[in-house]
DNA sequence: TTGACAGCATACTGAGTAGTATGTTTGCAT
DNA sequence: ATGCAAACATACTACTCAGTATGCTGTCAA
């Protein structure tokens, strides 16, 4: 891959840039997006705001940065599992189990992504923020385009039910990703919670289309 | 009832608070509950702000009132229907029929109330509000409850299989909530649209617990 | 050693907004 | 007709907070 196929820059990310977008994605969980404050942000870092703003250029670039980041987990962590030989089932099966514990382990930004995509604040955002959240969009829409294959095949080969395609979609991405919602980690909580929680939702998932 | 029973009052309410509680449904899921100021919604409903102060003291309380009636929309629709002497799949379809058209009537709420679940503003609140806000989470958990009471009888009955009973509850009651994330009326749909998506998802959640 | 720049901290400003205080109108009982 | 609330509108204040301008400190190359 030469320079000029890299439109999506695989930037290494500075250490500390890193540490700000965890702790945005928790602070933002906690308060909000909308109501937390950059100097929240600061706060939680043991910093100030002048460290935030040499990283990033406005606090919609940093929100907007933090939804991208969970879009780019669960798909580089899902996305190459995928196999064409397969069947559907089984590669429906294989997606989830790696969806769940990924989701759960970078749980704050996906409860971001979540509240974002809930309530788009649409008030004044500049032209980069607009560019990164359709950013977003296509990264999201890539990671849902694999389901709908999957979905798609296992209608054509008969081995799930043939019904509305989106809704049947839209209806297990939700499924699969409802732990954001829920989940809270325990201390007394069996190692085999998140692998046992993946093999019920798969169960779901796959018997809700059969 | 007596005086001394009405805690939990049935107040007729005013046509203009109802017309506020609309206009701020509709404004908070445009541009999020906490973007969204008085005076937008004031502006939306062609007023200004001192017709709602003189209704709510605080946008926190109407933000929760929102919220409220968004809950006893979908409990006073569905509660009433489910009956003791049918089988747990029969309610649970019966319950889904009706639970779909009426979010889907009442959608703005609905959206409002997903998105302050998620990011649950925790930041100076009253203690009204507090009241309030305790008040919608007996309302939802009643609401559940209704739910959880269907499952477990059809796992004892053997009609549903066997599982993990708080991740099967929450993964259905999301799947009935999903249509809130992505349905957007459209002018060409067929009228049979919403019995169909409705009839569609009783049968994802069936199956998912058969 | 000395510049020069990255990586922050400190101090400030301006804009937007929740809430208030007070005026004005409308309905309605007597 | 008139008093008198309820139901608003208008005008203002106090305060939060995003963004900026500038200052400080280490690091590293020449």
């Amino acid at each position: 891959m030469t320079a000029a196929a890299a439109q999506t820059d695989k930037k290494p990310m500075s250490k500390s840039k890193a540490e700000i977008l965890d702790a945005a994605a928790e602070v933002f969980t906690k308060l909000g997006a909308d109501t937390a404050s950059i100097d929240d942000v600061a706060r939680h870092l043991g910093s100030t705001k002048g460290r935030i703003y040499h990283h990033f250029p406005s606090k919609g670039v940093l929100l907007a940065e933090v939804c991208l980041r969970a879009a780019d987990f669960v798909h580089e962590e899902v996305g190459p599992a995928v196999d064409p030989a397969e069947t559907p089932e089984a590669n429906l099966r294989k997606m989830i189990t790696l969806h769940i514990p990924e989701i759960l382990r970078t749980l704050p930004y996906h409860k971001v992504i979540i509240q974002s995509y809930v309530g788009m604040n649409q008030k004044s955002t500049t032209s980069l923020e607009r560019e990164l959240f359709k950013q977003i969009r296509t990264e999201r829409r890539a990671y849902e385009d694999i389901f709908r294959g999957i979905l798609q095949a296992g209608m054509q080969d008969g081995s799930f039910r043939d019904q509305n395609l989106s809704i049947a979609l839209q209806s297990i991405l939700l499924l699969i990703n409802a732990p954001v919602f829920w989940y809270r980690p325990r201390e007394d909580e069996p190692a085999s919670f998140i692998p046992d929680l993946a093999n019920q939702l798969s169960d779901m998932a796959v018997a809700a289309l059969r």
